[in-house]
DNA sequence: AGCACGCCGACT
DNA sequence: GTCGGCGTGCTC
């Protein structure tokens, strides 16, 4: 072939390094056919990987004589639809992380050990003539199911694959019995392209709006349909803030009209009616036949999403969420990829899905922690969604009762639009969080006299009681009398935490297990007791106290199971009085509506934390704690046991509310110069001596000001002297961090892109595991 | 991260 | 004599 016209396939190959790999196409093929975003199997050292094709080249920076061709193209066509590329492409760089695992993390790890991207051919299931005319008249009495799954079948005529039946309620029996009557046939097929009309849109009739969900629904509608219609090819870049080189000149694609406001912060307390909000856009879009990509905290509200969606239409929803096989994970993948799946419903990585005609994306409960991935990769799937917004051109729409800091400074400084719902839907009152002072009162397992007395009262109004905290476990330290002995975990500097059911120590660090000690084995006396409290000697002590009622223990010990949480959720739903128990779990978006009291049993954890972040945390606890009680009309009683009655914290939060409490620690932000008004990085190490990690550290440390000696812009960038970590152990591993401040965020990017490379080169660095962390969540 | 290559200690 | 320990270096 001429060389002048070779080309080369430039790939992001799953691994480490931070480089795009270039290839020669496969013996026999035309370069030119490839287009990003097939899989291809390339050779890569002595193996052989899937990689995601990113470009064709007619150059490269390697020598060409050492280029290896690609073994052979896995896909006819892109399966990873070009914004998707995009997105991936300015995470890595955002993120300063691997492009390639960048790829890897985005697809199903089916797709990347090579699978076709094809779903497995399923029987369908579709009326036959005689079907579609037949009614529920000419069946017996008890052919329940039978009628119901032909109902479903006349209301798609076109055919239903199994799957999708499943979820719809439909059984197999019942389709086979129909069969033999001649009313349904089943038939293979691939996959069910959904024609969705108003008519059949909906399986039960929408909610009427209230005053303030239905201009918060127009607002957005309004923006749904200013969005380009159809897969418009798009090509303008956003604003990736980072440019390689410090000096470079280009200057950034500014968006030639101005960014019209696609990004919504949805404020609205508990109750407010967030969900049927989402689901009156949703239904939008489904009319327009556009996908709605919908992205829900980690634990425990998915599944409850999905049926809440699944209820109200009449499609398919779509589920990724780790409760899946590999094989479900990718079918529905596919199916978001194909346009197959107008709804999908997924977990923080979820944001990653290929969709075919995107329409918009919420993101519920959006200040949650779980959308930022600890390891790895570390990436926060909210501040994703929006960049994936501005590449698609849709709208995005956060939810949230308690917005993150960072997003009501958007909104104040109008990148976001901020919509307002004011009321609970059942008109009743936010509680007012009421301070019980603990600090001369004997506390029992961590429980007041005051709160015991109004856990009684409550009870015996027939009414539920939540009461949150913060550790599970039965005691968080094991200690002996005799000599002051504490178990401590062998692999972390801390304590291990006592479980009695089953009776074990656990390190809630690294999870590493003992048995419980039945004498010191430092002195050998049999002195040993137990310090503190945990959700389960709770439970103990309240089923002493209160045992005419049921105590209900939500923690991750007691919903372990796929059916443990539902479980749980069905016992508190049968509403008789009774005292759930439980940690973070328990007040993450459900609405118990029985509960009228609710305890926070440690209302000081989070006030003296070094961390900036801290006052967000704990407001946010207490609001959302706070909004699981109140039972109709009626506001219930919160109860917040502090020894700190005093602390101006908690006070300016309860006098004034999370609004104003969050515009307050906001000034006091901008001040400090901390996000979101300044910008952060760390750089984190880990090795198995402290020495390692503290002089790879120091050697960091020192690359930086040549650096910004070349580069005087970048004088802006500040880094902290390295630290070990406030627990210097974890999991056998010493932990030490350096961190990175600038109160703009091109020179922080910039010097990192400048940084990266040489830290790669130092030699320590070979013993020690380090990774950059952008916008980290905790500093310390 | 994998994986191969390479050079030193205790075993069928 | 070899199996295998993990140090070092490379991946288009």
């Amino acid at each position: 072939m001429d060389p002048q016209s070779q080309q080369f396939l430039q790939i992001a190959v799953p691994s480490p390094l931070r480089r795009r790999f270039d290839y020669l196409p496969p013996h026999g093929s035309h370069p030119d056919t490839f287009t990003p975003g097939q899989r291809f199997l390339v050779p890569f050292g002595s193996r052989k990987l899937v990689g995601v094709l990113l470009n064709v080249h007619s150059h490269t920076d390697i020598d060409p004589s050492k280029l290896k061709h690609a073994l052979s193209c896995l896909d006819e066509e892109a399966v990873i639809p070009a914004p998707l590329i995009e997105l991936c492409c300015w995470a890595s760089r955002y993120y300063h992380h691997p492009v390639g695992e960048v790829f890897a993390n985005a697809i199903p790890s089916l797709m990347r050990q090579g699978e076709p991207a094809e779903s497995k051919k399923h029987w369908s299931w579709k009326p036959t003539e005689a079907g579609v005319i037949v009614t529920a008249a000419s069946f017996k009495k008890n052919a329940r199911r039978q009628i119901e799954a032909l109902e479903i079948l006349q209301q798609h005529p076109n055919g239903l694959a199994l799957p999708m039946l499943k979820t719809l309620g439909v059984k197999t029996m019942p389709l086979e019995a129909l069969a033999k009557k001649g009313y349904a046939e089943k038939y293979l097929r691939d996959t069910t392209p959904e024609k969705l009309n108003s008519q059949t849109l909906f399986k039960e009739s929408p909610l009427l709006l209230n005053e303030y969900q239905q201009p918060a629904v127009h607002a957005v509608i309004k923006a749904l349909d200013h969005a380009p219609a159809g897969t418009e090819p798009h090509e303008a870049k956003t604003k990736p803030e980072t440019d390689s080189t410090p000096n470079s000149s280009k200057t950034q694609s500014k968006n030639p009209t101005p960014s019209l406001s696609t990004t919504f912060l949805l404020n609205g307390v508990t109750g407010s009616g967030k969900t049927e909000v989402y689901l009156h856009l949703a239904a939008h879009c489904l009319q327009q036949n556009k996908q709605v990509l919908i992205l829900v905290p980690e634990i425990g509200l998915t599944s409850q999403t999905i049926s809440r969606f699944q209820s109200r239409f009449n499609c398919y929803v779509a589920a990724l969420h780790s409760g899946l096989s590999e094989r479900e994970r990718l079918e529905h993948w596919l199916m978001a990829q194909k346009g197959d799946a107008p709804i999908i419903i997924g977990t923080r990585s979820a944001i990653f899905t290929p969709l075919a005609r995107p329409g918009l994306i919420i993101i519920d409960e959006e200040h949650d922690l779980s959308y930022c991935q600890q390891d790895g990769f570390r990436y926060s799937a909210r501040d994703l969604a929006i960049v994936r917004g501005s590449i698609e051109k849709i709208p995005v729409l956060l939810g949230s009762a308690t917005p993150s800091f960072e997003s009501i400074a958007n909104a104040n400084n109008g990148r976001y639009q901020q919509l307002q719902l004011q009321n609970r839907v059942s008109d009743g009152k936010l509680p007012q969080p009421k301070l019980v002072d603990i600090r001369s009162n004997p506390l029992k397992e961590g429980l007041n006299s005051a709160s015991l007395h109004a856990i009684k009262a409550h009870l015996d109004n027939n009414n539920q009681v939540l009461i949150f905290v913060n550790r599970r476990g039965y005691a968080p330290v094991i200690i002996c009398h005799h000599c002051g002995w504490t178990h401590q975990c062998q692999f972390c500097d801390s304590a291990m935490t006592v479980h009695q059911s089953p009776p074990h120590m656990l390190c809630h660090h690294c999870a590493s297990t003992r048995a419980i000690p039945k004498q010191c084995p430092k002195c050998d006396q049999p002195k040993l007791q137990t310090m503190g409290f945990g959700t389960e000697k709770l439970e103990d002590f309240l089923n002493q106290e209160f045992d005419q009622y049921e105590i209900i223990r939500v923690d991750r010990d007691s919903v372990k199971g796929k059916t443990g949480w539902d479980k749980k959720l069905k016992q508190i739903h049968r509403g008789e009085p009774a005292i759930l128990l439980g940690t973070q779990m328990l007040t993450k978006g459900h609405h118990f509506p029985n509960v009228t009291l609710v305890i926070i049993a440690d209302g000081d954890s989070g006030l003296f934390s070094v961390d900036f972040r801290a006052p967000e945390r704990l407001a946010q606890l207490i609001v959302q704690v706070s909004g699981r009680a109140g039972r109709g009309s009626t506001p219930g009683e919160v109860l917040i046991q502090t020894h700190q009655p005093d602390h101006p914290l908690l006070h300016s939060l309860l006098s004034q509310g999370y609004g104003p409490f969050a515009q307050q620690s906001l000034d006091e932000r901008r001040d400090a110069q901390l996000p979101p008004y300044g910008y952060m990085a760390i750089l984190r190490a880990q090795a198995q001596y402290k020495n390692q990690c503290m002089e790879f550290l120091t050697q960091a440390f020192e690359l930086i000001s040549p650096i910004q000696h070349q580069y005087p812009t970048l004088q802006s960038v500040q880094i902290l002297e390295p630290t070990l970590a406030p627990m210097e152990k974890r999991a056998g591993r010493y932990r030490a961090q350096s961190l990175l401040l600038c109160p703009t965020r091109k020179p922080l990017h910039q010097l990192l892109s400048q940084w990266i490379p040489a830290l790669e080169s130092i030699k320590e660095g070979n013993r020690v595991r380090w990774h950059l962390e952008v916008d980290p969540i905790e500093i310390v």
